[in-house]
DNA sequence: ACCTGAACACCGTTCAAGT
DNA sequence: ACCTGAACACCGTTCAAGT
């Protein structure tokens, strides 16, 4: 049987787990598939063109909630559902940003949350502000968040490719942390803080913000 | 005259501005210095540390408001700071993101950044969070903003790297534009609308949330 | 203290050719 | 319609050796 677009993909996303995106290369993925790189190309115009499909395939398994709820709850579950199919591969908040795939998941989604959002009373202007404006928060907190290493016992990640907090505050030298007091004390809580309650603080922050302009 | 840190650093963002991240590589960087790549690590550990130093680079050149500002208009100008930072090279978000260095221009603005917030009555806790959270809008803002090719008349850019934000919204087939509606007129809202009116957009939202929560 | 030459183990991509 | 072999033009990094 010989390989399918949506092999490549599946493939591309299992050795995403393995080495993250910088372990992700067109030879090791041919391999994996056992064919050779060149094949790929038949499927895929680059690599490029891979990366936005795998950033498609990120959003597949989004569950949207129910129609029913009031646009800022709805909101927040549709926020807190990205930030966990960005997390759902390892580097995927980064292979999701900066590409901008129109295709099928991510045009299905974002016609969802726009379509709630004027169903609420916002314009097309202020229908996509909010959109985008909760889409850059949660792809930036889940990028720093997938950048630090995970605490001790992970499962993966043998590479010394994340951060590890502890770490860089334990590095801070003596001069450092005298005369940046404040910033010393922020490494130290941001790596003993809950990353899901830090989370929600932003995203409630947020919505609050926008209540106040949306109309009703 | 040898080369030192500094004149590596300095080298470097001006390929970024030429190149960017992609096409900043070592041998290009020695070659613009005039020496060979090998020499590079005797200077830097490695491309992560020389990345890490320009993320502290990019922030050199930020100016502080003045003290006396109320805390809420404070932390916009800080974060529209931020933004025109970030924005000074080509990348220069990319770059950033991903990034922790505990280096001087990073632990001196958020030194500052977190004692504001303290001496407006946040805790600790508060002042980290508020300050991650703003730093995460303004973060993947840039990245997209920086990912998307400008209009028409850029002076750098030669390269096919931006994404065409009108290029997308033609491309987008007849039928997805009739199955998805809203996300077709999405892309070309955002293609016409402000980038500096949505930064102000998200941004307002976020610190108008804040205020609900800081004491005071 | 700073730099080079040579080498290792890789990359993404093209293209003619095969089935 | 899908795959291979061979090749091109690169990468980051190490390391012994030079000044």
């Amino acid at each position: 049987m010989r390989v399918q677009r949506q092999d490549i993909i599946d493939a591309a996303m299992a050795l995403l787990d393995d080495g993250g995106v910088d372990g992700l290369t067109m030879r090791r993925l041919a391999a994996a598939l056992r064919i050779q790189a060149p094949s790929l190309y038949w499927h895929f115009a680059g690599k490029q063109a891979l990366l936005d499909a795998m950033a498609d395939a990120l959003l597949a398994e989004m569950v949207l909630p129910e129609e029913e709820m009031p646009w800022d709850g709805w909101l927040r579950a549709v926020a807190t559902e990205f930030r966990r199919a960005l997390k759902s591969r390892r580097d995927g908040a980064r292979v999701f940003a900066g590409t901008f795939p129109a295709l099928d998941n991510v045009l299905r989604i974002s016609d969802r949350i726009i379509a709630k959002l004027r169903a609420a009373g916002a314009d097309e202007r202020l229908a996509v502000r909010t959109l985008f404006t909760v889409q850059y928060f949660v792809l930036g907190f889940t990028i720093e968040e997938q950048a630090a290493t995970p605490p001790p016992g992970g499962h993966g990640h043998e590479e010394g490719e994340g951060v590890d907090l502890m770490q860089v505050a334990q590095r801070l030298t003596a001069e450092q942390a005298a005369r940046y007091p404040n910033a010393a004390i922020t490494v130290k809580l941001l790596a003993s803080d809950d990353d899901d309650a830090r989370f929600r603080f932003g995203l409630d922050r947020l919505i609050d913000g926008l209540k106040a302009v949306m109309p009703s």
